[in-house]
DNA sequence: AAATATAATGAGTATATACCCATAATATGA
DNA sequence: TCATATTATGGGTATATACTCATTATATTT
C-alpha cells in the first residue's frame, strides 16, 4: 500500500494552523486571537449584524458563531440585543470592542504586510486565487 | 477605519475548512474523518511510533495528538501499549485500523484526484509549493 | 547510590468548529 | 383567526486544536 502522497487537505490544515498561530501571537497584546478579531471585524463592517447574517457572510455554521459571539461577549467586546423580530440577536460592538479593533487592526496590518514580503506580491496573489478556487469546488460525491 | 482587505489567514481558515468537510465527506463511507484516516496513515507508515515521534512527525502539539488518539482507540481502530520505556506509549494499528486505512485510502484518492482536476496541475503545485513556503515562516515578532 | 535534571505523557482548561434536535417566534394559508 | 409551516437561535454532543501544569519514569551528576 502506497500511502505517502501530499494531502491537499493535510497540507491546507496545517498550514492555516501555522498561519493562525502566527496571528494569534501577533495579535496577543490586544487580548484577541485572530478569529475573534475576524468577528470584530465584520460585526463593524455589517453595523450590528444578527447570527444568521454574520454567518452568511462568513460561510460558517450558526451554531459555531453564536458560541463564538457568547465569547466575545464574556470578554464585554460585543453586547447582544433582542431585535424586532424576537427571534434575532442583534450583535453590537462595545466602545471597548471598538477600541480593540482599532487597536488590533495595527497589529494586524503589520504581521499582514511581513507575511506579504516573506511570500512576495507573486505568490501571494496565487494563493488568493487558489484558495478563491477550493472554497468554490463543488463535488458530487 | 479601513478594514476590509482580505487576511491572509482568515482565508487560509476558511479553505482549510472547506477543503476538510469535502475530505470528510469523502471519507464517511469508511467511518473516520480527515484528521483521523491521516493518523492511521502515519501510524502505519511509521511502524508503530510513539506520541513524540507522531507529533514531530505531523507538527502538531502533543497533547493534540494524544487526545486524537484515544479517539482511535475507543473506535477500536488502535491499541495503545507502553514501551520498554514505560513513560512513552505505543500506536499500533489493529486489526480493523489496518482495514480501515486500506479501505479509506480509496476514497481518499479519488477525493484527491477530483480536486486535483477541479484545481489543474498547475495549480496544483504553486498551491503545495507556497504552503511550504507558508510552514517554514519564521516571524520575530 | 542518592539527588537532581530531563523527558514522555495525561489532565485541566479554553477556543474553534459543525452536526442534530428543541424551542420559541413569526409568517402563511385555509 | 387558528392551524401549520418556516425561521432564528440555543443546547447537546463530538472532534480538533494548543497551552500550562502535574506526574511518573528515565538519565545524569556528584
Amino acid at each position: 500500500m502506497k500511502t505517502n502522497e501530499l494531502c491537499n487537505c493535510s497540507i491546507l490544515r496545517s498550514s492555516s494552523s501555522k498561519i493562525t498561530s502566527i496571528y494569534d501571537k501577533a495579535l496577543s497584546n490586544n487580548g484577541v486571537k485572530v478569529m475573534q478579531y475576524a468577528l470584530l471585524k465584520y460585526i463593524y463592517l455589517m453595523k450590528s449584524p444578527n447570527l444568521n447574517e454574520l454567518s452568511a457572510a462568513l460561510y460558517q455554521d450558526r451554531s459555531t458563531l453564536g458560541r463564538n459571539i457568547r465569547i466575545l461577549e464574556r470578554m464585554k467586546l460585543v453586547s447582544i440585543n433582542t431585535g424586532k423580530d424576537k427571534r434575532q440577536i442583534q450583535i453590537m460592538l462595545t466602545n471597548h470592542g471598538t477600541v480593540t479593533l482599532q487597536e488590533a487592526r495595527k497589529a494586524w496590518e503589520l504581521v499582514q504586510k511581513k507575511i506579504e514580503i516573506k511570500l512576495g506580491k507573486k505568490k501571494q496573489e496565487q494563493l488568493i486565487e487558489i484558495l478563491n478556487d477550493i472554497q468554490s469546488i463543488e463535488l458530487k460525491l
